[in-house]
Order: C-alpha cells, then sequence, then structure tokens
RNA sequence: CAACCGGGUCGGACAGCCGCGGACGCAGGCCGAAAGGCCGCGGAUGAGGAAAGUCCGGGCUCCACAGGGCAGGGAUAACGGGUAACGCCCGCCGAGGGUGACCUCAGGACAAGUGCAACAGAGAGAUUCUGCCGGCUUUUGCCGGUGAUGGUGAAAAGGUGGGGUAAGAGCCCACCCGGCCCAUGGCAACAUGGGUUUUACGCUGUAAACUCUAUCCCGGAGCAACGCCGUGGAGGAACAUGCGGUUUGCCCGACCGUUCCGAGGAGGCGGCUUGAUCCUGCCAGCAAUGGCAGGGCUAGAUAGAUGGCUGUCAAGACAGAACCCGGCUUACAGGCCCGUGUUGCAUA
RNA sequence: GGAGAUGUACCCAAGUGGCUGAAGGGUGCGGAUUCGAAAUCCGCUAGGCGCCGCAAGGCGUGCGGGGGUUCAAAUCCCUCCAUCUCCG
C-alpha cells in the first residue's frame, strides 16, 4: 500500500476511543489527523463476536475493504474501525458501502477535501 | 445384500485477477565513512486433527543455590511390560454388559484401628416389641431360652434341603458360596484340583470417610519467564553483631540487599525453532514400542501473516500456531482404506 | 499467552453427606402507625420449570450442564460451560 500501515501503538488506540466517532448497524469509525503524512489503520474486533476464526474473518474483511478504496482516501489520519456484531455475517458489498459512508461523513475521503 | 464391530487415514477441489508474512537470490535503486538500513524484482514456501480446554508429564529459562532435622503435603493403585516421563499406551487377569465381533471398570486394604449408617424399625455388630417354648404364678404378670415369625429398611447373623429340639439355632449332616492352607500351571495377577481336624473359619456396608500398605514426588515461578539496548522527563535513599528479605510450617544453617552511579519505564532486539523430528524399507516383539540403513528440512508472526472477489463442481463440519514436545479430554459434516472381523437374510 | 477465583429462587446469600422445610434477608401481600406516603414494627403465604386440578392443592424435576462413587449428593470425584480478577 502506498501511504498506509497499520496502528500498533495502544496509547493512540485509547486517544481515538475518546473522540465522537461515526456509527451504523455494521461499523464504528473513529478518525483523527496525524503529522506523518501516511495514514495510520487499526482495526477492533472485540472477543464477543466469536472465535478466532470469526474474528480473523471479519478483520480481514473489513482490512481488504480500505485496501481496495485506498486512493478514495486523504492522506494524514489515524483511523480505528471497530467491528459490531452484524458485521460476522454481512456480505462483502453491504461492508464496502459501510465503511465508505461512515469515512465520508468523517470528512476524510479525496471528494470531500475538495468541498 | 443389509445392519454393525474394531483400527487407520483424508478433512473442500480447480481456474482467473488483486493482496500478505518471514527466509533465499539479485553486477538492481536510494541513504550511509563503514557495519548496515529502506525500496524494488524473482521463483519457491507458509496453520490443525484437534492449533482448543490448560487436565497431567517433561524439556528449556530465571531467581537470593534449593543444605540438615522434625513435622507435613501431593499423586497413583489387580498384574506384567513400553516410554525421557506420566495420572498415558499395550498386553493380560478379574468383574459387569452384549446373540456376537467386541465394549466398560479410580479394580489395593473395612479379617489393624477410628468414624458414619438419617427416617423407619424391637434391634444397624448390637438387640426380645409381637410371637414360639419351658418354669413359677394360677386374672394381670415374673424369670429363662430362642432370630426360625410379623412388620421396618438400601442393608437384619452365608444359602438350599434334611436331621435334631420343649421351641429353636452351623447345633449336626449333604451340596453350594466366601475366607484360609497345600499342590499343579503361569514371570505375576490368577486359574484348576484337594483339604478345612482337636476347642474357635462364617467376618454388614462405606476408604471418590479419616486412615493403613506399596511406589514415586515435593524451593518457587513461568517466554507477559529471562537477557541486551534504551529517547524524553524526574532525581532519590541509607547507616551496622541492627533492619529487611529468600523456601509449605518450625528450628539450625546458608545467602542476599542496605547502593552508588544511573534502578524503574514508553519502545526496540534477542529468546524463536534441527527436534524424545518426519518419510521409506528391513529386523525384533501378540502389541505398545525399540533397533539399523537411506533420504528430507517442512510457519516463525509481535495489533499478530493463508485473505478478498468471480466462475464450475460440492454444499461440506468443528475450528486459527504464539517457547517447544509426549499424552488426555472436549467439538466435528462427509469421504476413503483395512480385517482368515461379527450377526441376519438370500443363493449355491 | 499464562496464573487464579466464583457459580444456590428476581437480587444478596447460609448450608460440606441424611428425614418435613433448599436457612435467612431484600422483594411480594395484608395490617398497625400517618391527613397521605417514606422509614419502622407485626403477621402471612407464595417463591424456578413441567404436568394434573374450577380451586385448595398434589406429583415430578431443579443448587451452572453431564457422568460417576454411595442405600442416599447442593455437599465427595471426574469432565464440560459461563462469568470475573491478576500478570507487560
Amino acid at each position: 500500500m502506498k501511504f498506509s500501515c497499520s496502528l500498533k501503538l495502544n496509547h493512540i488506540f485509547q486517544r481515538l476511543y475518546r473522540t465522537s466517532g461515526q456509527a451504523d448497524g455494521l461499523l464504528v469509525l473513529y478518525a483523527r489527523r496525524n503529522r506523518t503524512g501516511m495514514n495510520r489503520v487499526g482495526i477492533t474486533v472485540s472477543k464477543k463476536l466469536g472465535h478466532a476464526v470469526v474474528r480473523n474473518r471479519v478483520r480481514r474483511r473489513i482490512r481488504e475493504v480500505y485496501r481496495l478504496h485506498e486512493d478514495a482516501f486523504c492522506p494524514g489520519w489515524d483511523i480505528v474501525v471497530v467491528a459490531r456484531s452484524r458485521a460476522v455475517d454481512a456480505p462483502f458489498a453491504k461492508l464496502t458501502a459501510s465503511f465508505l459512508n461512515l469515512a465520508g461523513r468523517a470528512g476524510i475521503l479525496k471528494g470531500e477535501d475538495r468541498q
């Protein structure tokens, strides 16, 4: 990926959880501008969603959504995506639509940036 | 042919496009004095039979070295073997179940001692409420014998039959059951056969109750252990035969700290995968397993790599390594293979 | 990843092999007190699930689930599940 890496530091997760996020039935999205010029993306899947196989599948699908639409995002943001329990059985197209809709509301897409 | 029994093994496949991890390779690019780092390209490679639960056994690592004495604790439990070890596995014995192939069993000792056995019942290892019998009394009743009777209970003096007696009782006899002793077979558990006399073998159940016996173990932790590097920020603490600390308890003993220079700490690197290893063949053994020979290297992440989408077939489960092995337990759709396998039906 | 702890009526909970009652609180209902309530005091029965019954009530099953030992298990043993805590 061109300008993205994974978000690894626990205190940055904690900082993002204190901000007000965007949510719908499938996902919750927190975003915050950073100074690196890169996007740092973290995915949170709680143990309540199921066993390790279920959690791995949800995380991989969410990461795939971001990877396929990386060009639509503005660089320079910290992003945390939390999967809710209905995201376990959601089809891939609905997951994509939910992610892009929440990102648009957070104002981190390139189209939103021009306005 | 059908229904089973036991054992083993696989556990989505193929194609296309876009992606991921760590090794390896490259007269490749950038940075750097160098060591090296980052990027790019390439072809290989990349989750399980349970990776799970963390229930046992080890390896490995560290801590202030763990020594002696007295207490104490834990595990296992027919017998023989296998193993690095085990509470695991194999064989075998006994008991129980099944028509059978076979399956299940914490399966030492209550005849060393102690405890418990509620309620009911006369009585729960010790007895006379009713009954029966004998004697006295001659209404009531009293004394003695008796567990054979009734009822109670999970359990009531080893069982059946006969003799015997006032009535009865292993009191006596025959057979059976169990215990003990002897002989034979077996490494052994045990099996089979015999004996059990003189005076006295007949003993309840419970040890997943205390306990006893036998064998083994017991310092503590666990890779978030532990070692190394360490930005920024802050700058402490203490005075000697004392104080604090180290192991299941106590005593003795031993040791450590009480400092000096950088503990602790965000983060990073190592630990991190060649091992009681896997595959094939032969040999020993009923088997678990062991030996020899040849060949192979087969994940190593660190917010955690195997994915996403499409198509065809199938519809197809349980489920994701985190220091590593050997087991156990639990979850699980379907497919395949093996057996001088079992039973039933049909045909010859 | 590792180490532990706890599960009992709607909630808090005692019970560590035995009889009728799963003790006792809170909660519920009724009464006293009050103009009315809260608090307090007194009494009462019910307590979860299933079946039968018009009702009173009765029977069975229930102490997280399953299995075992025992005459008998909330209690002892094994196993699974759930919840919570701690370790950088």
